[in-house]
DNA sequence: CCATTGACCCTGA
DNA sequence: ATCAGGGCCAATG
């Protein structure tokens, strides 16, 4: 028998489960964080996922981190990586457009991992 | 242990 | 239409 103790929901690897999503999408195509979110449960918050990004650079395998956008398709992580337009010439280098730190065509490039995943 | 801070989003006035 | 506030989870002081 064990005593009262919580069994606290395990820490969770929400960051490698983020991870993994963003891992899932394909180049030239682009989804947010609050998608991430959403297919994740969505309990967790949209912020949960930027912060994952955040620890993404220092993920085991490589995470495709700049075409993770906010819900406007706002370069919103740019400040974070080595220079302010390393994402933005990523995402250019997948065919993506890129103008006044907004994603072009966002909506169609939009990659929603709750329907593309199941 | 409490307070503050984030690569965010939604709701209500 | 705009503006303010709360909530989510994790890390840091």
């Amino acid at each position: 028998m064990k005593p009262i103790t919580a069994p606290a929901p395990e820490p969770r690897n929400f960051f490698q489960d983020v991870h993994e999503v963003v891992r899932l999408v394909p180049a030239g195509r682009v989804t947010t964080y609050g998608a991430i979110a959403h297919y994740l449960g969505a309990r967790h918050g949209a912020r949960t996922v930027g912060y994952a990004m955040m620890a993404a650079h220092t993920a085991d395998q490589y995470v495709p981190a700049h075409r993770v956008l906010n819900r406007l398709g706002h370069l919103t992580g740019r400040l974070h990586y080595a220079t302010p337009f390393a994402m933005q010439e990523a995402l250019e280098a997948e065919g993506i457009r890129v103008v006044e730190d907004r994603v072009v065509a966002f909506s169609e490039l939009f990659w929603d991992p709750s329907v593309e995943l199941g």
